[in-house]
DNA sequence: TATCGTTACGTTATAATATAACAAAATGAT
DNA sequence: ATCATTTTGTTATATTATAACGTAACGATA
């Protein structure tokens, strides 16, 4: 069992990559069955292809590699976003913002947002845990530079939240 | 002069937005005079386009409303594209990455990564000048109400720059 | 196991966002 | 006036994402 939580950087470190990937796979299946939600091949085969490596993927990468894989098939764009959409409703799976890409979750069933530092250079990821620490001290902490940083919060402002009322 | 420091959420308020625009408009143009660089016509135009209200515009939008304009012209999205590029490198607009959006910048030449409260209901936006760890907390005094956070932190993992020596 | 409502998948077309490549014009420094 | 540089204009195309609608699989129930 990789701990995340002790080594957020995983990502950026020689590991057994193939214990990630069953460990995520594991996961991922016993949380949609605790749900009662179906991991079907398709999410699964396209949860498999983002477990490939720690870098964010585009949609239409992941639509490549599925053509590439079941050769015969011509799979079309919805069927990814489809893929895509569930698993990020369900948290098994990200989306880089500031990339138009997605990766898998670190530690999927996690509360607090995700955040991110994002090596422009080998364009690996690594999520670390929001708690009280601030993500910069963590990045630098990590011997991360930091090049750019996005922070975006969506929510309601007060003013809508009076006129919603 | 408006502080934008003390009142963080003017976008969420009721204000006198002429003024802000005619600020920002002088911003632009010392800051530009400064970097002696030149604020074209263009350039301003988008800019004074962007100055309508405090939601960011996608660069498509931007675009149709050129086109209203100069009513002979039919301007393409390279122009807008380019002027957008310009203004964000002088920090006179920001991307809002989750929106694939621009914003003005409320307080042109800070030194801190732009951080935006975005309210998905009127959709404005609100840019904080705060740490990372804090904006919650910003987030929270202001009565907004926070649904969504993107936090992404790019820059150069530790392996990398060993490699990059 | 036949039926049926629901969920997931497949297919086609198109929308929305962004850039490449190259030509023409404007600028500003000799 | 000339020329290098920057900015703008133009055409075409790449990339990312969704709408709309039909088919197949699933899973509960009779
Ligand atoms: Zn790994
Ligand atoms: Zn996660
Ligand atoms: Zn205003
Ligand atoms: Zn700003």
């Amino acid at each position: 069992m990789i701990d995340k939580t002790k080594f957020p950087d995983i990502a950026f470190r020689k590991h057994d990559h193939r214990r990630c990937q069953r460990q995520l796979l594991t996961e991922a299946s016993q949380l949609c069955a605790t749900r009662k939600l179906r991991l079907t091949p398709r999410r699964r085969q396209v949860l498999e292809i983002m477990l490939a490596s720690h870098q964010p993927m585009g949609a239409y990468d992941i639509l490549a590699r599925l053509n590439r894989a079941d050769s015969a098939e011509r799979i079309a764009p919805p069927i990814v976003y489809r893929a895509l959409e569930f698993l990020m409703a369900e948290g098994l799976i990200h989306r880089i913002e500031s990339r138009n890409a997605f990766i898998t979750c670190a530690h999927p069933g996690h509360e607090s947002a995700a955040q991110f530092l994002i090596c422009r250079d080998c364009e690996r990821v690594a999520e670390v845990e929001t708690s009280a620490q601030s993500l910069l001290a963590e990045a630098d902490n990590l011997g991360f530079a930091v090049d750019h940083s996005v922070v975006e919060i969506t929510g309601v402002c007060a003013e809508c939240q009076k006129h919603a009322g």
